[in-house]
DNA sequence: TCAAACTGGTTTGATATAAAACTAAGTTGA
DNA sequence: TCAACTTAGTTTTATATCAAACCAGTTTGA
């Protein structure tokens, strides 16, 4: 630590927030955002803890579901399902492909595109995953109690109207 | 023009997704986490819009409004209190250091730690940014309209419970 | 019909983040 | 008292992510 930039405050009223002490999130408090933030990474967490174990990384599940759900789709289509850049897209899809969890085929109709599908291997994976994320949500289910519904209404509007 | 129609020529009825088109996205619909993620990745894009213009990161605002509201308050716990690894908290504060954003005293009572406190620079800087996310805020209240403070409630809750 | 505009996908560059290893300082208990 | 443990903060390493630049193929309009 460069000690040279710590003033030596003799401010005797210097108080230093402690381990159990709580601290003032003051308007923080009251922002959506902030605690959208919060939640998303808590619940990100906690299924990574779940599927940490096994060789699944977590970014796999949206995809490996919207191709299971949409067979056929494209790297675009998917990219703008799954809420992610299209060159967030390319390196999972490279991946998955290297593991053989997803094939392609071209389109003759738009050389530039191709077509997505799950292999069986794919599917055994999602199944894993889909295991993971089922038990993921019966703990946010519990915690969110007969609200859910009306929790994911709002989350859908949020990203309708901002995105 | 409709290409979505358009299936690949002979082989199977691969189906191509495209556009306007909706895309199924089954279980998926019914998990609070992913659309978590999508609302979060949206209320940050959006807020990212609104402080992007200026040299103010998003990142920062969270870091200064906590410092502002807890005057030396340690980086531990200012890392606890923003929900983000303590190793993540070192660079923004090295930042915001460099920009004389923040100041910091050595606590003579731990020498491994100090108290951290915001210039008037800062608090200007701050003063700035709390302004975007009023703005922001605004925006998100009138998609949650009065639900606001349930939704709070119930991320809280879930940050309570998961993390 | 063909040049300009647009679109799907990849690459590159920048930032944000966490986890683990590490250093230095503080705390504890026999 | 001092060795073992714990804690605060930094560094290193690994991902995830987006945006912008880019390329190749497609569509448009004069």
């Amino acid at each position: 630590m460069d000690k040279t930039e710590i003033s030596k405050g003799g401010s005797a009223r210097a108080r230093v927030k402690d381990d159990g002490k709580p601290v003032l999130l003051g308007e923080l408090e009251n922002y959506v955002g902030f605690h959208l933030r919060l939640a998303q990474s808590a619940s990100f967490k906690a299924f990574r803890r779940l599927t940490g174990e096994s060789d699944l990384r977590p970014g796999w599940f949206a995809v490996l579901a919207i191709i299971h759900n949409n067979p056929g789709i494209t790297p675009m289509a998917l990219s703008r399902a799954s809420g992610r850049d299209k060159s967030t897209i390319t390196p999972v899809l490279r991946e998955l492909l290297r593991e053989e969890l997803v094939r392609r085929s071209a389109n003759p109709a738009d050389k530039r595109s191709y077509a997505l599908f799950l292999t069986p291997h794919g599917e055994e994976k999602l199944a894993h995953l889909a295991a993971c994320a089922a038990e993921h949500d019966r703990e946010l289910d519990e915690i969110v109690g007969d609200k859910k519904q009306e929790l994911i209404r709002l989350l859908r509007r949020i990203v309708a109207v901002l995105d």
